[in-house]
DNA sequence: TACAGCCGTTAAGAAATTGTTACGCCCTGT
DNA sequence: ACAGGGCGTAACAATTTCTTAACGGCTGTA
């Protein structure tokens, strides 16, 4: 899956690098704003694909923010999380009624902020109905279950196998060496050795055959076009 | 889409013909019960879309009510807003835990009340709108009935249990993680081990067989397809 | 030929993940 | 009050998957 991203809007400016660390640290690209015109603008720019806007804001707060957001065809799908100061009902209510899928008062707990981050998103990838089916040669994957087929064949790849050959044959064509292997199907702050990349690989192999990934010498590894 | 009904039961009768006053100028139809029995009856008569509950009340409560209605297979998908006194921790999780939707505590502010219905009822407007009999596989799974049938045996399983099938059943072939499954079975703002889901998985194969649900090692489960 | 750089292959141990069982809590109906 | 069922958790066993390290082969170069 690639890295999704979220735009954090908040005034206060330390608690906008707590919760960009965080954030980060869970594996989330994450844009900031201070006020709420900033946060609209970078939202525009940068199509984020969760918004967490603090209500109470100078220049423009939280609600008025999603009013335009929520009026604004580019923007109006993506899903807001609002952080208010204390739980006062008004505002609470306010929001979820101008749009925003759900609201955390601070103090923030971090792991309620991911659980929260994570649930609201798992809502709305439901509602967006992805493909994530890839079709080459003469193999499909599937990514939704997890198999690979080809013609009445099923294979069931483990998990960094299969990441591994989805992350590849989605990219038909396109060499990567195993730096970038690692970072896009491991991890970004995982440590191992490079060389694992042509483990996994020969059990590819194994299982489908040669002819699907392709090895370029002193550089990295292609799937076949 | 036609005017939606809205089941209001509190014993103030001042608080009760405020209540309807509000809604009915929101163009909702009120229907009004004094006390839990009275709901019941009602709600069985009228299928409400909605149900707005009183915890404290003479005769039967509200908690007591909506057990009632939560075991009651027409009445059970109805979205329910309890109506607290005071925001009492205790109660309210238990009111959530039997099966509320929102509460909210008095005093009510006019609007929050009629955007806490409008959101509940957004939220289940999205998840309505399923069939209630699947059948996969030589199973026949019956959410009306809350039973699983293979041939003429009939399996009565326990609620999560039947749910989490259900879930799984409902998407078959996809897999889904532990996370996933908790938060759409048990709720989102649920806090439970995920491993939990394994041991429900396990008691459904205990049952059913194995063959049913098969574990996708590193990503989750699915309904063998 | 010797050497260096790179990749393919393997096998073994480490790590991660799941299966299974048992226990305790809570609620319900008796 | 008590028995029973449903649920969530913890703990340990059983498996599967992942990593590493080591060795061998191939290719191009001096």
């Amino acid at each position: 899956m690639a890295k999704q991203t979220i735009l954090v809007v908040d005034d206060e400016k330390d608690l906008l690098d707590l919760i960009e660390y965080n954030l980060k640290k869970e594996g989330f690209d994450v844009l900031k704003a201070e006020n709420g015109e900033e946060g609209i603008k970078i939202a525009k720019e940068h199509n984020p694909d969760l918004i967490l806007m603090d209500i109470m804001m100078p220049k423009m707060d939280g609600l008025e923010a999603v009013k335009h957001i929520r009026s604004d065809d580019d923007l109006k799908a993506i899903p807001i999380i609002f952080l208010t100061a204390r739980s006062d009902e008004k505002t609470e209510v306010e929001g979820l009624d101008i749009g925003g899928d759900d609201y955390i008062t601070k103090p923030i707990s971090t792991t309620k902020l991911i659980s929260r981050i994570k649930a609201v998103m798992r809502r709305f990838e439901e509602t967006t109905e992805e493909v994530n089916r890839l079709e080459v040669h003469d193999l499909v994957i599937d990514k939704d279950r997890y198999i690979v087929i080809r013609g009445d064949e099923e294979f069931q790849l483990p998990r960094k196998e299969f990441e591994l050959l989805y992350y590849l044959a989605s990219r038909k064509g396109k060499v990567r060496d195993r730096q970038t292997l690692l970072n896009k199907v491991w991890g970004d702050n995982i440590y191992v050795v490079d060389r694992t990349v042509d483990v996994h690989v020969r059990k590819i192999r194994e299982k489908l055959g040669d002819h699907y990934i392709e090895t370029v010498k002193g550089v990295g590894y292609r799937f076949k076009e």
